[in-house]
RNA sequence: GGCCGCUUAGCUCAGUUGGUUAGAGCGUCCGGUUUACAUCCGGCAGGUCGGGGGUUCGACUCCCUCAGCGGCCACCA
């Protein structure tokens, strides 16, 4: 043996010990109660971060229940990640000078998934290199067919429940990624903008968004308030810059008096707060800006010309059309001027811009047809469950924020427009949908957008649509079939995607193989659902919702909610700050079992843990120090001292050990049952490296007796590598194989060795 | 605006229902070379537990309040 452990010389030959005993795998003999646990999915394509190998916990969890005897499985799988891949991929695109606009939907799905593949396998390897005691022949991808055919059929109960509807609704559409974003995935950042103050018939409103003033249908003030009461209900006109219009003062208890000049216009079409005050009023929906984020006249184009419209604002309307909304600011602002009616501008306004998590690009508010589920009908049976105890969070306060969310029971949009994905299992025929809109890529790799009925009266043909098909959209109201199989030769495809939420929040069901799989018969609902508290609604919530709407029974009974990993001076890492730690370094540096303890030892769930080196460092000597100890026992061991049977009576210092010991895997085993892995950590540390080696071991060095001392030491150190173990496998197993060779342990592994019983 | 968390030794943090001299690791300082380990051993120093008030025989722990930091949700026409 070496004088000191090296960890790159055992962690993968022991790694590799576990796994040629199928160790990782459930002892389905046994009869006790199973214990589950699904890995929370990384990204196919990723690579590990800091925050992966706080799945150490699962880890301890999981291997302390597997020494305990009960049949114990770890599942593992990867996430498409939808949007967060596509994003990746086509961000490389760009790179060689091409879009996703240059490809059909199943060429560009292909291309995709080979970028997955060809970046898939490291993050395996990754968890592999923390000692994870993965079953990675249950491991599971989330465009699994069997993932793809089990979220189907929870889509197809949610249409056939009436909980899933299509609807003209104003949704957070990034112009830039071209897809609908959950108000979840929106980020609000404060922003300086210029207020523009504008004459409004006999008013002056203030806005930020002038450019949607051409479709405002109605103005709104508080009731109450004296300036303006005189003119609810009454019709006034007002000279815009492509001429006069008319609209009608309607009062609301939202528009706040305080605010501006109090009165707003409404835009529904543009502005969620304005979308909800038309749906009250009964508004028209008028839209101005299109899915790229342009200007859109057409609906003035088409219905003025020069015989009953001035030459002035034809020219402006077509100067307007098609310019982004950036421009269109600065071109309105001359004309504002130029017309008299802009009054001021406010320069220092600041306010709460909604931009995408993902390109930070603007929100433009929208108004699309977007497929929606129900949260009522899955949210209550979800917090129902929560309080009936049914699930349990650690730490406790973790339970009112998933009540707050889902009392509000937003309804969830589910669909994106982008590839990477499940395809929304739905077909259009194109008989009973003339008005549906496609975007395609024809013969010769133009692209055609337009409506199907016109384009197939025209030359193009339904293969040369199927098979150039990019984008379908169909109208709110249109007719659909929902199958996985194309229904006939008239169907055109939907060509959104589910959110990855959709089908990630399904991963109970899908890796456990609902509902005829044996898994799910043995495994569910699995005991403890570990993860950071910042996807406790993406994800938690989502899977808790769908598990009690498909099987009626939760999908797990705890929810603990790791820390998150943060720098030394415990402020969050990120690349652009660059105090990143890779985990993979910092295990080549000091091994994995000194990564895995620092980040438990003294922290506690719910709140941030700091790493540090010099914390690592604290734990890779003590790894060396477990080693040492070991070593001692079998140089001992060596020179013929022999394991003897203990007398009832023992000396003080043999018996205070022992009594220490027993007390030791007492505390450590409640610890456990209790989530308190840094109580349980610490005490070990402290057990160890205080008790056992500076005071027992060095206090008896010199005894010369019967083999007393070194059967004591000999129980209470094994004793101690079985506690040890979850925490620290590598050296612990390591050790124990040492001590295997020369008959000093029974138990061929320690992995699964029996867990110590308190006395 | 609503909800939540944090503030304990120089640093990073524990402290389970209120109960004897408030703990750990790292760091500082002092001292140790015979083979288990210098990735070691022994020892010292260091905290009015963010400020103020209250409940209690007793408060780091419970309540109120103030301040600073952080998080989540909502949202600003």
């Amino acid at each position: 043996m070496d004088t000191a452990f090296i960890p790159k010389d055992h962690e993968s030959s022991m790694y590799a010990l576990w796994e040629q005993n199928n160790a990782f795998q459930p002892d389905l003999k046994s009869t006790k109660k199973p214990f589950s646990i699904l890995l929370p999915p990384p990204n196919a394509n990723a690579s590990l971060h800091a925050g992966h190998a706080m799945y150490v916990i699962e880890d301890i969890l999981v291997r302390w229940k597997r020494m305990q005897g009960y049949p114990t499985v770890w599942i593992p799988g990867t996430d498409h990640a939808g949007y967060e891949t596509q994003y990746v991929y086509e961000k490389q695109l760009s790179k060689q000078g091409k879009s996703r606009f240059e490809f059909d939907r199943q060429t560009l799905y292909d291309d995709v998934a080979a970028f997955v593949k060809q970046n898939s396998g490291l993050i395996e390897e990754q968890l592999k290199v923390l000692g994870f005691s993965l079953d990675w022949s249950r491991k599971t991808f989330m465009l699994d067919e069997k993932v793809i055919r089990i979220v189907y059929s929870t889509f197809e109960k949610l249409v056939k429940d009436g909980l899933v509807y299509r609807d003209n609704y104003i949704v957070n559409f990034c112009p830039k990624c071209g897809t609908t974003f959950a108000d979840l995935e929106v980020n609000h950042i404060e922003r300086k903008d210029p207020l523009y103050y504008i004459k409004y018939g006999p008013f002056t409103i203030a806005t930020v968004r002038p450019e949607t003033k051409f479709r405002d249908v109605a103005l709104a003030a508080h009731p109450k308030d004296p300036r303006y009461k005189k003119w609810i209900g009454k019709k006034v006109e007002v000279l815009g810059l492509l001429g006069p219009v008319s609209m009608t003062v309607l009062a609301d208890e939202g528009v706040d008096p305080k605010f501006g000049t109090g009165i707003m216009k409404v835009t529904p079409a543009h502005d969620p707060h304005d979308f909800a005050l038309g749906k009250k009023h009964n508004l028209p929906v008028d839209s101005i800006i299109d899915t790229r984020g342009r200007m859109d006249f057409s609906w003035y184009l088409n219905t003025h010309n020069e015989k009953n419209t001035e030459v002035k604002y034809l020219d402006r309307a077509k100067k307007y059309h098609g310019k982004s909304v950036k421009d269109m600011r600065v071109l309105m602002l001359e004309d504002l001027k130029q017309d008299g009616i802009l009054e001021k501008i406010d320069e220092n306004y600041t306010h709460s811009v909604a931009v995408c998590y993902k390109s930070d690009h603007d929100i433009e508010p929208l108004v699309l047809p977007n497929w929606f589920i129900r949260m009522k009908p899955l949210a209550e049976p979800a917090m129902k469950a929560a309080k009936e105890g049914l699930v349990t969070f650690v730490p406790k306060r973790f339970e009112k924020q998933y009540y707050q969310w889902l009392e509000k029971f937003i309804d969830w949009p589910i669909s994106r427009q982008i590839v990477w994905g499940i395809r929304i299992p739905v077909w259009y025929s194109v008989k009973e949908n003339p008005d549906l809109e496609v975007t395609f890529l024809n013969a010769k790799h133009e692209r055609v957008i337009g409506k199907v009925s016109e384009l197939l009266a025209q030359h193009n043909t339904m293969q040369e649509i199927t098979d150039g098909l990019q984008q379908l959209r169909a109208s709110a109201n249109a007719k659909f079939v929902v199958s996985d199989k194309k229904p006939g030769e008239e169907y055109l495809p939907e060509t959104d995607t589910f959110d990855t939420w959709f089908s990630s929040g399904q991963w109970p069901l899908t890796t456990l193989d609902y509902p005829n799989g044996k898994d799910f018969k043995t495994f569910y609902p699995t005991s403890v659902l570990d993860t950071m508290w910042d996807i406790l609604f993406f994800w938690v919530a989502r899977m808790i919702m769908f598990g009690l709407y498909m099987t009626g029974e939760v999908p797990f009974k705890t929810v603990y909610l790791h820390s998150m990993v943060t720098d030394e001076k415990g402020q969050k890492m990120s690349k652009s700050k660059g105090n990143v730690i890779n985990p993979i370094e910092i295990v080549n540096e000091f091994g994995a079992d000194a990564l895995r303890i620092s980040l438990v030892a003294g922290s506690t769930p719910g709140n941030p843990i700091a790493l540090s080196k010099e914390k690592v460092k604290g734990y890779r000597n003590f790894g060396n120090k477990l080693w040492n100890i070991g070593r001692y026992i079998l140089l001992q061991h060596e020179a013929g001292t022999k394991i003897i049977a203990l007398p009832k009576k023992l000396d003080k210092e043999h018996a205070t050990i022992l009594k220490s010991l027993s007390s030791t895997v007492k505390y450590i085993t409640s610890a456990l049952e209790k989530y308190r892995f840094s109580d349980a950590a610490l005490r070990l540390h402290g057990f160890v490296w205080d008790e056992c080696a500076n005071t027992y071991l060095e206090k008896t060095k010199s005894n010369t007796d019967g083999g007393e001392t070194f059967t004591t030491l000999v129980r209470v150190f094994t004793t101690s590598l079985k506690l040890l173990h979850p925490f620290m496998p590598f050296v612990t197993e390591s050790i124990w194989q040492e001590f295997s060779k020369t008959h000093l342990v029974d138990e061929p592994l320690l992995m699964t060795a029996e867990w110590p019983k308190s006395v």
